[in-house]
DNA sequence: AGATTATATTTGCTATAGCAACTATTTGCA
DNA sequence: TGCAAATAGTTGCTATAGCAAATATAATCT
């Protein structure tokens, strides 16, 4: 195996002028954007948070999914899916169910309310992604996604290992 | 002035193949990013988070700089920082003190005992950063920031006007 | 000066996040 | 069969996040 292909990337590139690590910009467009998401939403008259939206845009893709086959998709861990599905149930805009063989379990679907508004909110995310992706070409569009997937690739490898 | 310049994204590629959303992906990546970033730190013996990490760290570069500041710094509004300051108070690495000409501001200053810390963490976070942007070249890297800042803009700039 | 307005920080409330411990159920194995 | 281990989900605890209301102080205006 031959020693990794590591590209440097010198000192001063790794933090901006303001000595910012790029985490920081990561978190602060994430910010944002749950923040047009929530205000789009309030807009419509559509009380659900921008996680919410995430989880219950997913179930409805996948009528019957469970709790941790949810989680696995939206990127939460079940104790915090749990509480999502707990207020979206509360709105009643999900309904669950055990399963029969597998009482462990919960089947997860979308109510006829659930429903109506994934599909009254649908259009209106749709123009929100076309917001975000204003002045971005597809190529940029192409390399930011893989460039976002090999940092999640980068961290996801292995722990840091001690240098020895 | 002309009208926008929108390279439109079509459809199919605003959502991949699993129909996430690209903030998905940026979610899942921060996640991961904070998750390293306190397995080093307890690795190191250091009880602190990440979050808290980021804070210390600009503190340590704008010494007597006050809670507004810091978190127009941080990107964190200013009753999250309250308590982020709150918290490193309470294990000793900053301390304040009310400013003389104004006593509704305090300045911040990071105690002898946080100088240690961030001298102790600064290594283990550029070894963590060059982890980060492992495979990824200067050029991806110039276009990565570029690309995410615009997605910043392009959602700070107002919020979804209604179509007429 | 006195009243209004603005600014800095805190606090209450709710949601998301993750870890660890817990319950309930199922599976695997002796 | 019966017990151990695995799995699904919940709950307690703490931290981060943001909104709104509250407090304290400062600045402005008349």
């Amino acid at each position: 195996m031959k020693p990794a292909e590591e590209i440097q990337v010198n000192d001063s590139i790794i933090t901006d002028h303001s000595n910012h690590a790029v985490g920081t910009y990561i978190d602060r467009t994430l910010k944002i954007i749950r923040w047009n998401y929530l205000q789009a939403f309030k807009a419509a008259g559509v009380d659900i948070t921008t996680e919410q939206w995430v989880v219950l845009d997913q179930l409805s893709l996948k009528p019957g999914i469970s709790q941790t086959g949810l989680a696995n998709e939206t990127f939460k861990n079940t104790a915090t899916l749990s509480r999502i599905i707990y207020l979206l149930c509360q709105k009643g805009l999900i309904k669950r169910q055990r399963q029969d063989h597998d009482r462990r379990q919960y089947e997860l679907f979308i109510t006829k309310s659930g429903e109506s508004i994934v599909n009254k909110l649908r259009p209106i995310v749709f123009e929100l992604r076309r917001k975000g992706w204003t002045n971005i070409s597809q190529n940029d569009y192409k390399h930011f996604i893989r460039i976002i997937d090999q940092i999640y690739t980068n961290f996801e490898l292995e722990v840091l290992s001690d240098p020895s």
